[in-house]
DNA sequence: TGTACATCAGTGAACGCGCGTTCACTGATGTAC
DNA sequence: TGTACATCAGTGAACGCGCGTTCACTGATGTAC
């Protein structure tokens, strides 16, 4: 929940003043975060957020110089937090590749259900007129990180059956793509990681936004499980 | 674009006055949705509305009784322009299920990239504190039916290869809920039904959210048609 | 066809509200000598 | 260790803004006889 914002990058023994500041900054953040869930991030207020701390609202603007600053850090904190979670879940789950994905997208979804506006604020609608910074392309690569090492360890080797041909111009951006980052996946077998990765991300978004009401309502635990094992055959696992 | 909200359901020949009516709330729709590009759902404002056309905002209450009413009628709007799209596609689409389904699912894609904010509206977060009335729901599934339709038609007979089993209890609900639309489709074809429905949304949403920026960038008209026909192949068509 | 009345569309002012951000200020905490 | 100054956190008032909604009104259009 710690905002890294305010942490010196030197080892002098923080200041009491120091001390204080990286808590309330802390104290901002959550209380932004728990506003966040109640009213949504287009209608989040800087003013709301310091009613909430008992503070008076330019005082924020010592911790946060703008609305978009302080928005920018929850989104960061958000990232950080869902990939936290995500590698968690892999590093610490028993079994295999398929037990090790399973986690992986269970971990997620329990993350964005306990946490919806969170994980709306950093997989839904953008917020209009928000324009996210360099900083928030690190944590939000975290948890498609731990999806890409999956695919790596899964076994290039692995035999797609029933290939679909991808047509040479996707094939060519792949591989451009990936020589881009250092990362020597097939085509075909990353292909089929995105299927999986929108799937995992496409489930949870319309069961937040409701799409499953009065068809799937008891059962969305194992209709999501389902789906993860049903792309865990998909990539070959 | 034209809203049915102000036609009368008996046969009397419309009055000028009616007619004038009927353009002006037309005509209202049409800027509000304007808006709705330029800023976004959770911004939309009545006041601005009404500026644009010139009137003076209280004069759009003679129209919608409240900024939500407008809301609804975008809402509405917007799903039966998508499902004309959509069911149109369809029909004409030359050739067997396979060139249906891709003709659905591009005509989707078209109509979301040429007007994302709309497209978001129905499809992205929910507005912040705007609650859907019961309204939306017989235009929301026009697109959805048309899927189904296709399922139908599709062949239950196709033998589903290397299943993933449904568990006991998500097979038993999915059966009573097509009993409760009264349609037949067995569970396990619903469920990959369902893969490829989910997919279809999930790439069109992470399209428009910038999720495969700076990696899928030239080609993403080729990815979204090999990943719906990696659909295809798995509902059997 | 003509008149009297009812309905409706649009006006303009006003209501109360909350927002982001700036600024001069006070008083407390930290630093240098 | 003690003093003098600099830095910082938080205050309170104010700025200008746009919002949704209400209301009494004017003038035009439609309806009934």
């Amino acid at each position: 929940m710690r905002s890294p914002l305010s942490f010196r990058h030197d080892d002098r023994v923080p200041t009491a003043r120091e001390r204080i500041r990286a808590e309330l900054t802390a104290e901002i953040t959550d209380a932004a975060r728990r506003q966040l869930a109640e009213v949504g991030a287009a209608a989040l207020s800087l003013r709301a957020v310091a009613r909430e701390l008992g503070m008076v609202s330019s005082a924020v603007y010592r911790y946060f110089p703008s609305r978009d600053d302080l928005l920018t850090a929850l989104i960061i904190d958000c990232y950080n937090e869902l990939g936290e979670v995500a590698e968690q879940a892999v590093t610490s789950a028993e079994g295999g590749l398929l037990e090790k994905w399973l986690a992986y997208a269970h971990a997620i979804r329990d993350w964005a259900l306990a946490h919806p506006a969170d994980y709306l604020l950093i997989y839904g609608t953008p917020v209009p007129g928000y324009q996210a910074p360099p900083d928030t392309v690190g944590p939000a690569s975290r948890t498609t990180t731990v999806i890409l090492g999956m695919l790596i360890q899964g076994g290039f080797g692995a035999e797609l059956k029933d290939d679909v041909p991808l047509p040479p111009g996707l094939d060519a951006e792949m591989r451009r793509a990936m020589e881009a980052i250092g990362v020597g996946v097939p085509s075909a077998l990353l292909a089929r990681g995105m299927t999986a990765w929108i799937q995992l991300f496409g489930v949870i978004t319309f069961e937040l936004n409701g799409r499953f009401n009065n068809f799937i309502d008891e059962t969305r635990r194992e209709f999501f499980d389902h789906q993860m094992r049903v792309m865990a055959r998909h990539v070959g696992m």
